[in-house]
DNA sequence: ACAAAAAATGTAAACGTTTACAAAACAGAA
DNA sequence: TTCTGTTTTGTAAACGTTTACATTTTTTGT
């Protein structure tokens, strides 16, 4: 159906050769060739074939792209990050959600593998217990780079772009441990989890920074979801077991911990301080002026895919890009004026 | 250095065919090959290459998936959609972001095409002169489905999945009628954009069906951005010309009013009624109750990658889905007890 | 044990490019 | 005109699969 490179050579009455040649910009054409060719392609409409050109070839013009929730801002400004950049250097995105599920990770790094990607950016689906990613060994004996994003791998030296997850935790609580707060009760998700341990290092040394003990019962484990702490927030409030600060490490666990204190009234930073990790667009919308560390996920997608264009360009060295979030103070972690335990919740 | 099919084929003393045969699962391969086959296969890691078989079965895999704006929540939850299913249904999905820029959108169309896509699932940059888009015939005589999401084109026949704008927003436009409300004002971005057309029905044809005259002046063009309404709010908070009741017609439009309305601390519904169509996240979590017709984005997204599928499965019939969404009514819509215009508003 | 039928396997061409190499055309100098 | 060097063009092999067809092997029935 769709016209090959031979119709065009029958029709502009060269050979095979110089239409590639016309095609692929080659300086070694006549003007009176490559105009003919030009013709024909337009006339017959001809779109080379990426399969053959991959093909004879022997490369792929495709980048994979992994990541664990699209849904979640972070991930898609992060995604646009990477567009942005591969559309400028001529790769494309084949583009995989894994839902925090490790059966579809595997999938999708097969069929990557299948197109023989020229390298890979993703955010694995480290699980709890940080199995061991065989894949890494695969890509990297195939020569193929890859650019871990947010999450590391156990031992490994892989290339890959973070945010300093301890410095932004650690210089956030000792904001509020300097403000006065010594009860600052820390959603850290999993703690078993990659994403947690960092964060749960920051809040530990900023205690010890300030030669205070640290209570561990104030990192409240729990799911990376809105749901969870959401619960876990209602919990200490109808249990009056409220700290004098929250803090959110990541901006799901932010979401849950603030949508209870709304639920109940509970304002802030008059009746209990907040902090968090991660910025929403909805703060700023609602003028919140929460104190929190941002990061800039857009940048971050940007970056990866400029490491990762490295890479293919020949630099071996390995490199771990870090990124330093920054702290903007707005007001929200000032310590409270009133003491919302003293109130009456009803219970459900 | 990959393994291919002639080093399986060699190690395991069988022929291509063979080897062929017991990768594509075919039924007639004895057990005892099939068995040493899979034996190569895992030994020397071997994994099929795509553009081979591309080449070969003169098919691709791929399916062409192009949204304007990754970052918006609502194409987000899209895309998660459309994953879903092409993940079971052994579709990939090459991923393009427009930025809402022709261009991007040309070249995006012209990859897929190299990569000769089984499908594409678009939401186009459907501009104000909805200029032809000739891609569309391009495709169809190539006979490749073509499933439009969100934006119709123009005098094209094409399949596609919408949700009913104007449904919506007569509905809810109907309730704030009723509710008592005489000056709607709604954001309507650039009017001359389709997304615009069918919600400008809605809100003249609610007015209509309560045998009222719509006041033009109360459609507020704009940009379609969070900056654009948020800017034309505070105007009409500074000059005093507050209506009784706002109405986001997308939700970009939504939050810039809503932006305003929380810097200036106007309250909904006590002294402003706001109505809105499409959600987000953040209004539950902030308990905003918040009267709204909801679109399910993530469904458009499954739906959408169904009917493609169903297109490729040799279904002729042109289908377009309209999806009805649905109004929650949640007290936001009702008529202001205090008059916001009356409080004395600092100018900037 | 043999023929016929069924099942398994193998051979070779095809898919649409790129590219190494060979050949031809052209230009300039003698 | 002829030679030389340069530029342009063409030929054919290669990339790694799938698949139609031919061939071989196995099974079944007598």
């Amino acid at each position: 159906m769709a016209a090959t490179i031979n119709d065009i050579a029958q029709k502009a009455g060269v050979s095979l050769a110089t239409v590639s040649r016309v095609i692929n910009h080659s300086p070694h054409v006549s003007e009176k060739s490559r105009k003919k060719v030009e013709q024909a392609v337009h006339e017959l409409n001809y779109i080379p074939n990426a399969y053959a050109r991959g093909l004879s070839k022997n490369q792929s013009d495709i980048i994979g792209v992994i990541v664990p929730e699209i849904t979640n801002p972070f991930f898609s400004e992060i995604i646009k990050g990477i567009s942005e950049i591969g559309d400028k250097n001529n790769l494309n995105v084949l583009f995989f959600n894994t839902d925090e599920n490790a059966n579809k990770e595997e999938r999708a790094l097969h069929i990557l593998q299948e197109y023989r990607i020229r390298g890979l950016i993703i955010t694995p689906v480290t699980g709890v217990n940080s199995y061991d990613q065989e894949y890494v060994r695969r890509f990297e004996r195939l020569n193929i780079p890859i650019v871990l994003m947010d999450r590391s791998i156990k031992n490994s030296s892989l290339d890959g772009i973070y945010f300093d997850d301890r410095t932004a935790i650690f210089k956030i609580t000792s904001l509020l441990i300097e403000k006065g707060h010594r009860n600052i009760t820390a959603f850290i998700g999993n703690p078993q989890h990659v994403v947690s341990k960092n964060r749960v290092k920051g809040y530990r040394d900023a205690f010890e920074a300030h030669s205070l003990s640290f209570n561990p019962q104030h990192l409240i484990p729990g799911e990376f979801s809105i749901e969870s702490s959401y619960q876990i927030t209602k919990q200490l409030i109808l249990n009056h077991q409220l700290p004098t600060a929250f803090l959110g490490t990541t901006n799901m666990l932010s979401m849950g911990c603030l949508k209870a204190l709304y639920e109940y009234n509970i304002a802030i930073p008059n009746e209990i301080a907040f902090a968090g990790y991660d910025k929403l667009e909805m703060y700023d919308v609602f003028h919140l002026n929460l104190t929190l560390v941002e990061k800039d996920a857009q940048e971050m997608g940007r970056q990866a895919a400029k490491l990762l264009l490295e890479k293919l360009s020949g630099n071996k060295s390995s490199n771990k890009i870090i990124l330093i979030p920054e702290l903007y103070i707005r007001g929200s972690e000032n310590y409270p004026t009133q003491n919302p335990n003293l109130r009456n919740f009803e219970s459900d």
